[in-house]
Parts: structure tokens; sequence; C-alpha cells
DNA sequence: CCCGTTGTATGGTCTGACCATATTTGGTCT
DNA sequence: AGACCAAATATGGTCAGACCATACAACGGG
């Protein structure tokens, strides 16, 4: 569909996609909802039970069926919807490739958190969540730590606006350069400037100032990932 | 990586999937490298074929190899960077799942396309290109032409950002999207307040007028899509 | 009523075979 | 020597069948 096929014969486990993909539409299937088991589909659709593997793997990468063995409710490809782990993947594997920069990354998230903490400034939502995550922060004992409660703080921002498909991107990117992360507070050496710039954040948010909120994410982004820094493929080690 | 694991035993694809990714970072490899055929890394890696088979059917879905039978260079998985349709396959299943609504794929094309527009208007980049589009769409004989050349227009701003994340997101969503946008056309009859907009964005970038441009594209996405509409769930039939 | 044993359905994996395709190779004719 | 055609070969695509590991279900004994 997306490119132009140029009429070459579709591969089974294509074939298998697609129907899957028709019954979900067609019977409005959701999350928790459970496909037929492997050797079933292979049967109604004709095809081999690998065929049938493949498209399921397909569908497991893109956070759409969730396989457990056994028996039980519980057991067999279930739908479900978990969009994140395939963004994360998809950056990570596109950033060893060099296929993007870490700059272009990091211009994504500025992107993301700038329209999230705009909007949250405006509905006052995730405060607590931000606070919680910045008194973890003041009593965090490692970067590594540091870093945790700094990705809770910034998707507590992402979350508000309840847009669950930027917050699925930016907690993928997020989770894509978590090693740059730690090496960024490691090469500061002090977090002080940092929650500075968080408690700037929140205030702000606090205070329904979305212009605020906007410019002190940028300079935030600008301190924790200086323009022209290395780690820009990702080949940390 | 992403959830804890929990100390469930990793399945063999997956071991293979972490040892190509491996073997991309320690050799960097990049797009239009070779990896091993499925056999002999079937052999290396201690698995079986369909375990190979799997793992390369997850990184062709992320856009990272593409196979080709026969023989010679070109044969074989050779290393790609497309995120584009893993994207596209993302967004248009979760979708369908219901488990994003429409109206969160709108608004992440609106934030997406202010952030270029402004970009845009700062660099004077895709002008051409916009113009381009801008003429085709007044020729255009149907809905369907219309929408062709209209995704051209975005795309060129998008593009004109120099950052192929967010142009790659947008082309995802705009694809996912595509049906909703002809039967926006449609709904409209008219394209002349479209194309009106269309121009303001365009003369805005020209004048360099970020804020402008910005402005432009959130009137023209309201016009288009506008807050409430059905189509939430993606089950048009 | 509780608990352990057995049965069974499910995914996970491997092997081996065969097909489809496209290049490579090598021979043959001009 | 060059052009052309046929066979060999390497590669992914697919299938069938077997077996393993797991986890619930059903059953039976205490």
């Amino acid at each position: 569909m997306t490119d132009s096929d140029g009429g070459r014969r579709p591969r089974a486990f294509e074939e298998v996609l697609a129907r899957i993909e028709e019954r979900i539409l067609a019977d409005g299937l959701t999350a928790g909802d459970r496909l037929p088991g492997e050797r079933q589909l292979a049967e109604q659709l004709k095809v081999g039970r690998s065929s049938v593997r493949e498209a399921l793997r397909v569908l497991e990468t893109l956070g759409v069926v969730s396989s457990q063995a056994g028996r039980g409710p519980d057991a067999g490809a279930v739908l479900t919807s978990r969009p994140g782990s395939a963004l994360t993947d998809l950056v990570r594997l596109h950033l060893g490739l060099a296929a993007l920069s870490m700059r272009e990354v990091v211009d994504t998230r500025l992107m993301i958190e700038q329209w999230s903490v705009a909007r949250a400034a405006r509905s006052g939502a995730g405060l607590e969540e931000m606070d919680r995550a910045l008194t973890a922060m003041d009593a965090a004992a490692s970067p590594r730590a540091f870093v945790e409660h700094d990705v809770a703080f910034h998707l507590a921002i992402t979350e508000a606006s309840g847009n669950r498909l930027t917050a699925a991107i930016m907690r993928a990117l997020r989770e894509a350069v978590h090693r740059y992360a730690v090496d960024a507070v490691v090469r500061l050496g002090d977090t002080g400037d940092l929650q500075a710039d968080h408690r700037r954040i929140h205030a702000a948010v606090r205070d329904g100032d979305a212009a605020g909120a906007a410019a002190a994410i940028a300079d935030h982004l600008a301190r924790a990932y200086p323009p022209g820094q290395p780690g820009q493929s990702g080949q940390s080690g």
C-alpha cells in the first residue's frame, strides 16, 4: 500500500497480515480480544503455520498482539496496544544505522515537549506527577537514578497533554537516548542547573504561562543536549 | 529491554535480533550493506532457519532490512532505512484497534506541521516544491488527485525542516489518514478555501513570517478536520 | 473440600524438503 | 571475438511434520 507494489506477488505472511487486519476492523476487535491459534489460522487461511507465525511476529513487533504459551483465557495471540516498544526499537535501530542523528531525535523531543508543556500549562494537568519526580530527583544518589526520575518528569508533561500518540513517541525517544541522557548527567556533574530548569518549568505550568513553559523547556534541552555535541550516531559502546 | 523482562527465557528469534543489531553497531553497517544469507546466519547463530526468518521479518517491519530473492549483489537481506512504512502500519493498526483516535493523529499532525512551517519560514526552504503542489492542486480533476498533491504540499513543508524523523512521522500520519482526507475534500465540495489556506501558508513562509505560517496551518487543519468530527475509530468500512 | 496427577492445547523450535526467481556460468553458433 | 541461449546455482518463500516447554483444565485420591 505504501509504495507502488509494482505487481509483485504478495508473500503468504502478507496475505495473513491483511486478513487479520480485515478481521480486526470487521469484528471491531480491541485490546484484550483473542485471535485464533496459529494452527487454526493456518488451516483457515490455507497457509503453512510458519507463514502465520511470521505475520504474528510482525504484529507483535508493531505492538498489536502479544503471544502467550500454555492454555487458558490468556493463552494464544491476544490483541494488545503497545505502540511504544515498536517506536523505541525503530528509533534505536535507525540511530544505529546512522539513518537518524541524535540531533534530529533531540529536536523532535523538543518539539513534542514544547507542545505538551504549553497544553499542560493551559490545563494544569500533571503538576502532581511533576512534583513527585522533582522530589525524587533531589534524593537521587546516582546519575542513573536521577535520569530515571527525570524521565518520569518529562513523561508527566507529555502525558498531561492527553494525546497518546505524542506520549508514545516521547517515551520511545526518551528510551532510545537513555544512555546518552546518563552520559549528559555525568558530564554536567552537578544536577543543580537541571533541577532549576525543572522547577522553572513546573512553575510556568502551575502559573498557566504556556509561552514561559515552552521557553523553559527549550533552555533545559539546550543545556542537557548542547548543539554540535558527540553521540550523533548512537554508537557510544 | 523496554519492559522488565522478569527473567523469562528469550526466544530464539530475539537472540538473533540482538546479535544482528550488535553486528550492525560493531561493524558500522549502514544502508546498502548486506547481511549473510538466512541459512548461513542460522548456522552461525546455532538456530533454525525459521528463527532467523522471524528475526528478519521483524527487521523488515521496522524498515531496517529489505529481502530480495535470486542471486547477485542485490540478493539477500540488504540493510535499508525506511522508518516510514513501519510508522504507517503502526498508526493504521492502532487506529483500527481504537487505541488511537483520529483527533490524536490530527493534533499530532498539527504539532509537526506548525513546528516545521516555522522552521521553513526561517530558512525559506521548500518554497519551490510547495509552489509546484499548488499548481497541481489547481489543475486536479478529482478529490483523489487533489489530495495527492495536497500530501505533496504538506510533505514539502515537513521535509523543509531537514529533520528526517519528523518528516517520517508526518508522512506516516498522512498515509494513515489518507482515506479520511479524501472524504474531507468530498465533504467540503469546493477546494477554494483549502487552496486559499495553502497560499496563505506559502506566502507566510516566503515572507519569513513564522508565527503567521503557524497560525495559517492551524486554521487550515481546523477547516479540514473540524473538532468533534466522525472517523474517530478509523472504521469507515 | 483441598491438592496433586494427568491430559491437552498452545506457542517455540528445528529439520528437511521443495518451489520461484534471478544471477552466474559456460557452451554454442555466428 | 562477440552475441546469444541453456544449465547450474544461490537466494528467499513456503510447507509439512515432528518434538519440546509451558500452563491451564480435568480428574481423582486424600
